[in-house]
DNA sequence: CTTATAAAGTCAATAATACTGACATATATT
DNA sequence: AATATATGTCAGTATTATTGACTTTATAAG
């Protein structure tokens, strides 16, 4: 930010490495590691009889545990009647837990039972183990690299709700 | 590999840096940068009626001049059903082309017409934009630590599938 | 040459995930 | 009391995927 002016000439040689063709490449590379990425927990929702969207539900019940209804509509970008669907199946399958809320009751809070517990655990296992072992092969600067460069294509709007619970 | 009892200590400190937590926000990373990612192209699509499903199928043919319905399957990972519907209407629309295989006769290899290539245009052009905007404010250092996480994170089966057309 | 295999294409039925629109219920706000 | 909000639900539709069965054409194997 400060040397804005300075690191011009830095930043056209940068960008001169940049083909339309490699950043091609890096379009494609994101589309298959996404899908790789995916393909683990894809394996194990087919023990419950789920889909990615009961993944994306748990997953972020768990992270931003006792959200509401509408947090959860705001961070998926769905519309209320796909995620009842989703949501009214964990709730009857007793994974996710809705509590009225104490100051609005309107409002429902959002938790995982100890079974919704041990699915998400599953699931984040999995990928964790995955993205540990990127990490390891890839060494530690690649993965400041990794971090920042997804921060980066994600928009404002998008990347405030998800910092939003950072420490 | 040679060094592998060496780094051992290295290794450790550097996962020492990667709670469960910090590893969950990278996989967070990776489903909003994704989704912001396929954003710009899905606006796009909606023009033409088309889906994701044409926009992959298009871009893989482009990447891949001349490829055959099988590689284009091996690919995707789809089946030859779904792939069938997406390419039946690229070819009615006349966006692309199926050529009659010049040794074996009973390949097809698909190439985008000029209408196909202008569409091809618009949406890597949306991306590409995307794309660089993040690699300019990420810095080169940090494009070189994406592209290696991305690497890592598939297998090696998948990386062959998109590593051997490069020179 | 006949049979078997392979590449591509198609028809039908089904599933998961999303959408829009309409509407109901309970609770808060004005 | 009227209005707005949060949640939930019903019905209908679209996209993208699946499996299974089958055809056509062309190559390969016997």
């Amino acid at each position: 930010m400060a040397d804005h002016n300075r690191v011009v000439t830095n930043s056209m040689d940068a960008m001169l490495f940049l083909t339309d063709d490699q950043l091609l490449q890096g379009i494609e590379l994101m589309y298959f590691a996404y899908k790789v990425f995916t393909s683990d927990p894809d394996l194990i929702l087919q023990n419950y009889s789920y889909g990615r969207a009961h993944h994306r539900a748990v997953h972020f019940i768990n992270r931003r545990k006792g959200l509401k209804v509408n947090d959860l509509l705001d961070i998926l970008g769905i519309t209320k009647q796909s995620l009842n669907r989703v949501l009214r199946q964990l709730i009857d399958d007793g994974l996710v837990e809705s509590r009225v809320g104490r100051l609005d009751k309107r409002e429902r809070n959002l938790f995982l039972t100890e079974e919704g517990k041990e699915l998400e655990r599953q699931l984040s296992d999995a990928q964790r183990k995955r993205m540990r072992a990127a990490y390891r092969a890839a060494g530690s600067d690649a993965v400041q690299g990794f971090r920042l460069v997804l921060e980066k294509i994600m928009d404002v709007e998008t990347r405030n709700r998800i910092t939003q619970d950072k420490e």
